[in-house]
DNA sequence: GGAAAATTGAGTATCTTTCGCATCTTGCTC
DNA sequence: GAGCAAGATGCGAAAGATACTCAATTTTCC
């Protein structure tokens, strides 16, 4: 096997620079926590988890954070603007990494398996329909419950 | 003053024949708790109603109904299709009379007033998004949460 | 009016999320 | 790099919403 060299001594695994950097510039402070928190967000593959989620990662990983300190830091990057929080129904809250770009979801209510969308022609009406009644829009949450096309989902009750 | 003949011996206060043949047609068995929280939701004046708020509605009314009931009675209704029950961010679920019609909602995040509004093309277009992801739909949720126009609300923070 | 089946009330349990607080870290200064 | 104040963490306890358990009561139907 080819031998690899040692390029830098700065290149720890899950680039811990970046998301150091990501919760520095939201004005937090860098702490193992919120590290660790980021890069499992960024890279455990799902990507709508809940708090419970990240918390059995973590610990599936050694890693001796507590509950408590999960909810915090995710709420924390929820106000810095890291994360988006999503209330999908009958279920915790779920986070995602924020994209910058809005988008709705679509639910499988038998597996569980979720499909994001962004549909201009409805952002569009929601802003009418809330300039029509004198609102000013703060956020909206718009969630498609359905049954996904998976054979295992299809079947009937 | 005019005296007022008694037309029938039957219209007790609440026209509790009307909710009891609701009751019964939704193939639930009439019983006080029911009757009583059924037509609180029918009369009380609020539209969109969390269980607490049934529950402190019957105290004021002297009713010995448990909360247990509430929450049991409520759930029953909207297994029979009588209520339907929405879940707006950050507080208890809540419930109204199913009108038959689907509608959606706007909430003021200062004063909690709402107001419905049911938009077809977006309705159109959340089918189609659906389609086209293999989805068959089965309910949705659309809530736009904004400022209302009471001056009040439109104080800046 | 009576019996079977369903419903109720009260309390308890559960689940998710937040709090309180003593202890530990981070970021900055010298 | 040591020292310090502000901020963060972990733990357990608390809170809020809702569901469950079960004995006692009520409804339905005959
Ligand atoms: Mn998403
Ligand atoms: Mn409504
Ligand atoms: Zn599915
Ligand atoms: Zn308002």
């Amino acid at each position: 096997m080819p031998s690899r060299a040692i390029e830098s001594p700065t290149v720890p695994d899950g680039d811990i620079q970046l998301e150091s950097q990501q919760i520095k510039q939201a004005g937090l402070k860098v702490t193992a926590p919120r590290v660790k928190i980021l890069s499992i967000l960024e890279n455990c593959g799902k990507r709508h988890l809940s708090a419970e989620d990240v918390y059995k990662e973590l610990l599936s990983q050694q890693e001796e954070i507590g509950l408590a300190t999960v909810y915090r830091v995710l709420t924390q990057f929820e106000s810095a603007g890291l994360v988006c929080r999503r209330h999908f129904e009958g279920g915790q809250s779920v986070f995602e990494l924020n994209s910058g770009e809005h988008h709705d979801h679509l639910v499988c209510v038998k597996c569980g398996k979720i499909v994001e969308f962004a549909d201009s022609i409805i952002e569009e009406r929601q802003a009418r329909i809330a300039a029509e009644n004198g609102f000013e829009i703060e956020e909206h949450s718009l969630v498609i419950y359905g049954v996904c096309s998976e054979s295992g989902c299809q079947k009937k009750a």
